[in-house]
DNA sequence: GTGAAAGCGCTAACAC
DNA sequence: GTGTTAGCGCTTTCAC
């Protein structure tokens, strides 16, 4: 049978409230005390079990993660992230995958505030924040994640992507490049939103042509990339943006394969999701966006702890910056 | 205040035991009473907590899942598809990265066994089954996935490579290849040991070359992948086999830089983990060993909840088979 | 067809 | 410096 914290009292002739504060340093016990205790649990081979412990406390030790697609690297590598800080604090990971169905992810939200997790990180794949709101139960502890909502009731780690698109296409402009098109991920989505905003300032700012033919939305699989990149062409683009790096994978994979030459045939400017030698190769004839993708793992990890261990805390909004690296120019 | 069970109770004027029962159908309610207790739950907004019931009934309604590497997209696609299947069930996924570390390992078979949930899955990093099985508690169920041990004593899914190893290393031979190396994951892992074997096996059965500086075994982290590459270069190789997705997308693209034509200059095996279009363009002068990636997670969900359901079901060793694709053919 | 009540294993007042 | 004990919110046996 199962080991309880009564058997090792009996077993080292205490009480349960002595093991339980040896065990969890909580209040003082006398050397020889503890030496009995640890005796018996050793003897016993005791374990406190964890949902007594967080029934009683209230607290699981556990945070939740919602994203949209796990098998996408991007995301792979919050988590990793993530859960590498949370777990150095004592901290499990719960995740739960919406495949970008915001059907799921109510249903996920509405389980994982269930009592199951101290707090939750969201990428959230939600157009609504009223409806995403509704499904918070009021003060638990939520950190929005890569997307945020235009309303700032949610703490939240993100990317500004702002900048190094407007810059990139001032460069594309300069380069005596007309029809700038760009991919953008789906239109629902802050990160998206706010790319083409760039874009969209940037190309009127620099007297490029401004035609919503050469805006088009993937939606992040890897699929949705080559319809748009032949809409693109068909419209003569003479430089593409694509914002997601999954998407500028198979654009580049897909643009070679048709024997297109970059970037004399065309030039292109490409999120890349993470921080990798692997494609190093291809990627050298394009202009590059890289995210923090590590430090928003970490920082979504910090974040959530905060927010569960002081509640009434300010909300937070944390904005990391990408690097921009143009093609031919060396790391830092 | 949190709302109990036993608010619900007073304000539809009924027991707890009725309540809990009316939510859990569990027995017999008339159609009134069910509405009263439904009322009052929608009237005060009650969730009934998570941890308070897998306390009492000892079901977590959750399985944890040891993995070597979250951000590998061969693991992240075993989780999502791991996932969605135990979502189903109703079962939540905790997850816990070792980052190919032992002690990491360990940490986490040990917390996630101490009563955080109700089974485990593990693609160990383990070189030592007695130290794997110590770490267990009686009866605890567990499925090894990916990567097994020579004692049979866990169930396991996993993948067979032995026979697309050996064809491919007989193709390379009838095509007239002498020097064929191989470049494997870690020497630890029974994955490895089983291509290796493969290899060695095919190597001497087609009269190849045996060297053992023929046989360069990585870390399957992208880094690791080169100085295998230069180190098999050097031994003068006309053909390599790459055990590993991350390292062989490295390693064509590290020839590519290198100027190396494939497959007149070198002819390449490579491991796919995942299946993808996005690289088929680079992937076409290579031939590829594709490996049942979703069907090994769905697998893996649905042997550790039958372990968990019924946990005195005979120990089960499933073996799924990759395909082996050379290139230029068509895909079935 | 429904209720009363006994715990599940642990933590944390409160008491000495 | 340590013990006693009251629950945390829920499920489930036993009773009627």
């Amino acid at each position: 049978m199962k080991v309880t914290i009564s058997d090792v009292a009996r077993l080292a002739g205490v009480s349960t409230a002595t093991v339980s504060h040896t065990i969890n340093n909580t209040r003082y016990v006398s050397g020889d005390t503890k030496e009995r205790v640890y005796q018996a649990i050793e003897q016993l081979g005791y374990t406190p079990d964890a949902s007594a412990r967080s029934f009683r406390t209230g607290k699981k030790k556990t945070i939740g993660f919602i994203v949209p697609d796990i098998s996408n690297k991007f995301f792979g590598t919050i988590i990793e992230s993530a859960e590498n800080y949370l777990s150095g604090q004592g901290y499990h990971l719960i995740i739960a995958n919406t495949k970008e169905n915001m059907d799921r992810e109510e249903t996920s939200l509405r389980l994982l505030t269930a009592g199951l997790v101290d707090g939750l990180l969201v990428a959230s794949t939600m157009d609504d924040f009223a409806r995403f709101d509704s499904l918070i139960p009021a003060g638990f502890p939520v950190v929005l994640v890569d997307r945020t909502f235009e309303n700032k009731k949610y703490s939240s780690v993100s990317v500004s992507n702002f900048q190094p698109i407007y810059r990139s296409v001032c460069r594309l402009s300069a380069k005596g490049k007309r029809r700038v098109g760009i991919i953008g991920g789906l239109p629902r989505l802050s990160t998206t939103k706010e790319r083409i905003a760039a874009y969209r300032a940037a190309a009127a700012d620099c007297g490029l042509a401004q035609d919503e033919r050469l805006i088009r939305y993937g939606d992040s699989m890897e699929d949705s990339a080559p319809p748009c990149l032949n809409q693109l062409l068909e419209q003569g683009c003479d430089a593409i943006l694509v914002c997601q790096g999954l998407m500028a994978s198979v654009t580049i994979a897909y643009l070679r394969g048709k024997g297109v030459q970059l970037p004399e045939g065309l030039e292109i400017v490409s999120f890349v999701d993470y921080d990798t030698h692997a494609y190093e190769f291809y990627y050298q004839k394009v202009d590059r966006i890289i995210q923090p993708v590590e430090e928003l793992g970490r920082e979504a990890g910090e974040q959530i702890l905060t927010r569960v261990e002081q509640p009434d805390a300010p909300v937070a909004e944390r904005v990391l910056t990408s690097v921009y690296r143009p093609y031919g120019e060396q790391e830092a």
